[in-house]
DNA sequence: ATACTGAAGGTCAGTGTTGGTCAAAGTCAA
DNA sequence: TTGACTTTGACCAACACTGACCTTCAGTAT
């Protein structure tokens, strides 16, 4: 097999197993698979491109990474899925419950997540009928969940 | 996890815990943390710019000391009077306008601007009385606004 | 007042630790 | 053979850390 297949093998394994979110070091893992660093880096720069769905980060010196986050449309699909399940009403604390695994596995930001909590918490409907409530929060969680992954595709 | 950081951290925490200001002193807080002084430079330098929003004062000598102050409180001040403008309702193209104005002057990330904007459009109230939209409305953009601002003390 | 002394903080160049780039050379299938 | 893809290493850039040496300030002795 060859070394350029072995490292982007190794890459998606590490993306599978930790939620499409990925943190190596370059030298370590050129050691580890036996290949130059800069390997490491033609393996990125060709098949963990932005136009296949993923966003690459890094930084130099001390304590230097390099951070590889999947963002294909297995997160749209899945956000999307979540926005049907919701139905036509919800609680506060089964929207919170929602959105805070939806941060744990990266499908929002932490600021999203505590952006549209606060949109959803009980706290802002003070003068709505405890009926209303949770079906204007579903509404309300829904628009802000479809926005958000309309605002993706531009990245 | 790096030096630097660990000090940047240290920091950082006696910010939040005094409103945005901090005085230190270099040798004390050096040796609390284990470092050689001149890494409380380092750090200042590279992670307290006025470019990031610091002023960083400090004096020589026996009684001397280091006075870091954060000063994104602008920000904070300039959204939490829009806030306070809002009032008990709102419609949705003031809104709208409010929001389009905060983020052409760089108060919110145009992200965010969109985030909150599907929030507050007239899209999420199908179901309830056109009074009461106006007064939820403020509700909640008051709740977000108020978020936003509270996030920002953490970075 | 002046000079001296000790106690801060400031600077900076040197060294170490990572990751980035690129051109040259190698491989392999069409 | 040609052209696309792969591999490599020399050189570069960015970030982190340190210590020797310098400047400034307050208090004290003369």
């Amino acid at each position: 097999m060859k070394m350029s297949d072995l490292v982007a093998q190794y890459i998606s394994r590490m993306l599978d197993e930790s939620d499409g979110n990925a943190e190596i070091q370059r030298n370590e893992l050129a050691n580890l698979l036996g290949c130059v660093p800069s390997q490491i880096n033609y393996v990125i720069t060709s098949r963990f491109t932005p136009e296949q769905g993923y966003i690459v980060e890094s930084r130099r010196g001390g304590g230097g990474y390099i951070r590889i986050t999947r963002v294909t449309a297995d997160r749209r699909v899945a956000v999307m899925h979540i926005v049907n399940s919701i139905g036509e009403h919800i609680s506060s604390s089964a929207a919170q419950t929602i959105l805070s695994n939806m941060a744990e596995q990266n499908m929002i930001s932490h600021n999203d997540h505590i952006l549209i909590s606060s949109a959803l918490s009980d706290k802002a409907y003070k003068n709505i009928s405890q009926v209303q409530r949770d079906t204007l929060r579903a509404s309300i969680m829904k628009n802000m969940l479809i926005t958000l992954i309309l605002l993706d595709d531009r990245s």
